[in-house]
DNA sequence: ACAATCAAGTTAAACGTTTTTATCGTGCGG
DNA sequence: CCGCACGATAAAAACGTTTAACTTGATTGT
């Protein structure tokens, strides 16, 4: 037997399809008892709603697309970004509405870019999901021009206000330089990531105000740039500990990273708490095993996730996007001591 | 102006929308000339296919569903689980075919089994790729039965056969132990995957014939199953190491664990090269910053993924599943001597 | 030379919905 | 008791595509 259509229905029912549509979406031009009849039969055949027919119709697609930038083949490195919690985030929070996730994996920014593009001229999707935020972002405006609905992971500087979700990384840096200081530190060292990220900005900017906050000095040769690889993270320790003055504290921007700086403080014989030490942004809790444990601004990823979900079927419905907004600040996780030997 | 579609073309063209529709599916009945006028003037009018009217007459989907399983919300342990790798090269595999990777997240294996069970019902998709096989696996074999277009992340023991890819366990833990052996260690622990993943059963045999070859004796209390998080891998030192013989080698299934041996190390005092040494498996590379670096079998996770991609292409194309089946040996990367103290 | 074949189109129907418009009783005010 | 509005349902069109069935004119075989 064929799979039951809503003509299935009508002919059970003896009502025609338009009624029987209607029932079946809450019309308040059907009376109670027909649609009570109409769900009854629904339910009796096995009716499930065919979207390709109300796809054609509607021209909605009932998709959120994820753009997602992953590193192309030759690289092989660990970013610590966790997509697949971000994913699967994003999929639960959709999970009881008749939206899903299409992925669209793109190797990098320009690729992204004309992701985009194409979703948003052949409506290929009914909202987007982005990260990797720039400070002025030519995707978000894109979007912005053409009344797309989209959440970003990730703020901009200069766009106009948009639907984003984000670590609060400027209350993190903040506190994690005023820490660090308050024990002792005078040169801290900041790993931060591609400089042209809306967060690197953000990272950066909180950086300086902190250190003159503190009373220390700003040296640029403390700061990094760069894919937040543990490959990054080694080569900025080698780097820095070279140095005529040395740094005595590494913020990292994340747990990979934070990986590699250990591997650089292994190849130059520098002890964690003695020579100096490593502090990191968390997204999977992964520091707490580290040889030694680190002390991390620990934000479990699955509640910007569920948050970006939430986010994007509220804009599909047209709220307002200065409504959904979100920076969230992560728990400090002290594993170490950190005080300056 | 709105969209255009094949009517357009048919006007532009003075030719009927039924011929317009064969000349761009490249149909015999068109003759090349008239074909060459319908692709011109669809390039002109800027002619896009709306999938929406080909999957509503078709019945096709277009669509490739990934069947995710992440943990849940309260588990933040890393799983070592490349899934964006994973998924980008399945994604990058199906650029040039109109399919496209609608994401599927589930918290454990029922709920797989569930979703499998609507896609195939339902068709929500023409084909599945799914990873975490079983030696015998439901969702295998309602596939197979309803004749469906899957592709696996694993292989499978006591299923009729059917297309997969996965790395050669078998042959990676026989010259895993092998090696070690050789190099004077007469007790190897194996950290395996959940008992009930297929792949932990085939690790586990390859295990105790390699043993057995090698004139080691096999002792239960070496061998532990579990979740492959860094908690996991810890675990298994922390009790392992406590036995009256400990082990002088850990075979851990994934870089996740093997961070976590290494915590268990730190934890006890013991010193990798001295003590014990730790082998591992490794979709990242990331073993390459541990400190010290220890020695992986390495398999670059966009060669799975991308076959998985291709495979399910070719499976949806009706080619039989015998001939979509790859075991890839994972490259050895020595970084270690690894010689029993 | 005429029927049969064939190439290259066209016509029309169909996929499953939603939505606009039309229909048809029924209750109501006047 | 008549016209009218209204409430509930039906009819029909439309979304964009594919494809089975049909048409037409030219080519072929005998």
């Amino acid at each position: 037997m064929p799979r039951p259509t809503i003509k299935t229905i009508a002919q059970e029912t003896g009502l025609s399809i338009a009624t029987v549509s209607k029932a079946l979406n809450d019309s308040p031009q059907v009376r109670p008892q027909t649609r009570a009849l109409v769900v009854a039969a629904a339910e009796r055949v096995g009716y499930q709603l065919n979207m390709h027919g109300v796809q054609l119709r509607t021209g909605r697609t009932y998709q959120v697309a994820a753009i997602m930038t992953a590193p192309g083949p030759r690289q092989n490195e660990w970013e610590g970004v966790e997509y697949a919690q971000l994913l699967s985030g994003i999929s639960w929070a959709l999970e009881d509405s008749p939206y899903r996730v299409s992925l669209h994996a793109v190797r990098d920014f320009e690729e992204s870019l004309a992701a985009i593009r194409q979703i948003v001229s052949l409506r290929k999707a009914d909202g987007i999901i982005v990260s990797g935020t720039r400070a002025d972002d030519p995707r978000v405006r894109i979007m912005q021009e053409a009344d797309f609905p989209f959440v970003t992971y990730g703020t901009t500087l200069e766009n106009a206000p948009h639907a984003f979700v984000d670590a609060d990384n400027a209350q993190m840096i903040r506190h994690s330089v005023a820490r660090l200081a308050g024990r002792g530190h005078r040169r801290i060292a900041l790993v931060n990531p591609m400089a042209e990220l809306s967060y690197a900005i953000t990272r950066l900017d909180a950086y300086r105000k902190a250190l003159e906050t503190a009373g220390l000095s700003f040296d640029p040769a403390l700061v990094a740039h760069g894919h937040l690889t543990p490959a990054f993270g080694r080569e900025c320790v080698l780097a820095m500990s070279a140095l005529p003055a040395p740094p005595t504290a590494y913020i990292c921007a994340n747990e990979a990273s934070a990986l590699g700086a250990f591997s650089g403080f292994h190849a130059r014989g520098l002890v964690h708490g003695r020579d100096a030490v490593i502090n990191a942004t968390d997204d999977l809790n992964v520091s707490q095993y580290f040889a030694p444990p680190i002390t991390t601004y620990f934000l479990p990823i699955h509640e910007p996730s569920e948050l970006l979900g939430r986010y994007i079927l509220r804009r599909m419905e047209g709220e307002a996007p200065e409504a959904l907004q979100a920076l969230i600040m992560p728990e400090l996780i002290e594993r170490s001591d950190d005080r300056l030997a």
